[in-house]
DNA sequence: TTCCTTATTGCAACTTTTGGCAATAATATG
DNA sequence: CATATTATTGCCAAAAGTTGCAATAAGGAA
């Protein structure tokens, strides 16, 4: 299934439209698969639709991660990354080497049952980074 | 005790120095207790240190965070806010009214230590934003 | 297909945040 | 107290991100 056949409707159902700049964006998201920087996705996006400009990119990745087809990301940098919505998940991040790894939310979920029933919120969103040492760094304290 | 009392021996147990301009920093963070942008922290702290450039608070800001006197936090406008550091929570923000309410680290210490065992990572940071709906939102959906 | 409505984009100005570098000032030492 | 060392700051310029508004184009209706 193309990327258009994958959003199209999901944009349509809430009233939006799908536009080439969307789509281009959408698009390198998705390949990608990974985190990217709005400068990131600019720089490949604006190979497929020229006349893409940074401001575009930056409310349209605002606007995909409001409306859940991608997700935002505070890695560390003090800047925002996104990357396409697919399953639930979390980082690990070591503060010494940088090494990452990924934790499926799965192992979070009675934790988030246990905040949900102690302070009456619905928690929505699920992506979070927890920073700390790994296992290596560990060792040299 | 005074701030300067107070922050001056931890920041010379790690080899820095105290300035006037950190601890005017220090000093706004601790009366206010709450999380404040570095826009609000230039604007108060420069009525002590008329010299006081934004450069230099967010220089500060991070520097504090680093080194254990203050906390960084993302609650969702993009822009970090620091708060002073004090004792371990988290916060949970409603996506809808903006209502926030605070949650003690107790309360996720048991999924730290999953987290920790699961992984092999030693996690250090705690000050994490949960998104969601706060029970008033729930009810008008 | 053509027309109409309005969501979306590009542009330009503006705000926020970062980085290099020389001047300044905290503190250790004599 | 006077001097030396170097961490820290201010200044300036650049990079990153935001906003208002007029022009454009997606998609529904005729
Ligand atoms: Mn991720
Ligand atoms: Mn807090
Ligand atoms: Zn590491
Ligand atoms: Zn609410």
């Amino acid at each position: 299934m193309s990327c258009a056949e994958e959003y199209t409707p999901k944009l349509r159902a809430r009233g939006y439209r799908m536009t080439s700049q969307r789509l281009a964006i959408l698009h390198v998201l998705h390949h990608s698969g990974g985190h990217l920087s709005p400068a990131e996705v600019y720089e490949q996006a604006h190979l497929q639709v020229p006349g893409l400009t940074e401001t575009t990119v930056y409310r349209t990745l605002d606007f995909l991660a409001e409306n859940g087809l991608a997700r935002p990301a505070h890695m560390g940098s003090g800047r925002l990354v996104y990357e396409i919505a697919r399953h639930e998940h979390h980082h690990l991040k070591c503060r010494t080497c940088g090494t990452e790894m990924e934790v499926e939310h799965a192992l979070l979920k009675s934790m988030y049952q246990k905040l949900e029933s102690e302070s009456g919120y619905k928690l929505t969103d699920s992506h979070l980074t927890f920073f700390g040492l790994c296992p290596n760094c560990q060792k040299g304290d």
